[in-house]
DNA sequence: CGCGACCGAATGAACGTTCAATAGACAATA
DNA sequence: TATTGTCTATTGAACGTTCATTCGGTCGCG
């Protein structure tokens, strides 16, 4: 990730808890202004206008769960721990970050995603892809629609964060890796 | 589901496919009215503000969802079958009705979702839980956190939907059935 | 001086909501 | 049957507020 100005930052990570707690509607300029602790037209120096503003807080926090999921992984991992690690990230960056949850759940379902060029979500996708592609030849996994597996492991990551955080379970390390082993028992070969 | 206004329907789903193409905000209220055929005063008529009319557009759409799932199952299934019936009705239910899918998430991720009762969410919850309770009591499925469970089915036929409208993929009756398929996989025992 | 970063009051458009007025349905009265 | 009163459904112009955005100006640094 580029280097980022600190008061962008700061607009970028004020806009997040703002829409969090008060989404999108609800999350006037003024007060991501105050919160940043910058001046109204300031976001207009690095921000064409909301919309913008909205659309790289996306991609922002895309990078972002994709460092969290290199962070844990490494080269000598056999496929089924890397499989673990990547799905166990996933789900801990949200229950780490849950304004970036809520956020990236409200933009992807909102007309701002159509908008979004079609490329920015395939670039996040593709790493995803090429790992379950791999499985696949390598037999680890049932040889089938590659998009449904990434399904099975974006979808139950994701949720299980969301359920965590709605505090209707407490999901411990132990919980979050027999859920992994549901999903992994669920695409795996034999 | 009790009978409606006409009217109220018509505003009921009007806000429904504006909210779907446009999000909450950018669904003015005169926009809601026009498409409905009613006066914007007649609105106020049936929801004391625009906040209570998504509220109940969400329990509204909640029951429609219900009604879909207990309508393709009958009492004579087995466990299984009834397993994958109440997963292809929730999936089919939201590719059919994509407004109210995105609606629905986006409504789920939104603070408009605290202000709901806690109560209102449970009851809708309730029918599914009772139905994994019985598969643990009755020995198909795996002796695991029903909320889990929940997770699972649910997440995956929503984001199956998800990814079918998105048209990244066709999925076929045939590619349901093998996702439905997964999720079994990774819930049953053994 | 010149330039980019930054400020914040001002602007004008858009929006949610109100309300006085109207129309229609129904019942009671004469 | 005609008349009156009442209540509900509906209208849409008008109101007051809020908000995104603009812009003239300040500050600090090279």
């Amino acid at each position: 990730m580029e280097k980022i100005a600190e008061k962008k930052k700061a607009i970028l990570e004020s806009t997040l808890k703002l829409v969090k707690e008060n989404g999108f509607h609800g999350t006037p300029m003024s007060q991501v202004a105050k919160k940043a602790g910058v001046a109204a037209g300031t976001i207009y120096h690095y921000f064409d206008s909301k919309d913008t503003l909205i659309m790289e807080l996306y991609l922002y926090t895309q990078y972002r769960v994709l460092d969290a999921m290199r962070e844990n992984s490494r080269e000598d991992m056999d496929y089924k721990t890397l499989f673990f690690s990547n799905w166990m990230s996933r789900c801990q960056f949200y229950i780490e970050n849950p304004d970036a949850l809520c956020f990236m759940e409200q933009f992807v379902n909102s007309p701002y995603n159509n908008r979004c060029s079609r490329e920015q979500n395939e670039r996040f996708q593709k790493e995803v892809l090429q790992f379950i592609e791999r499985g696949i030849e390598q037999k680890y996994l049932k040889p089938m629609n590659q998009r449904l597996m990434c399904i099975m492991m974006h979808s139950t990551a994701l949720t299980a964060a969301k359920i965590q955080l709605a505090g209707q379970v407490s999901l411990g390390e132990e919980e979050l890796q027999q859920l992994a082993q549901m999903v992994w028992d669920g695409i795996k070969l034999n």
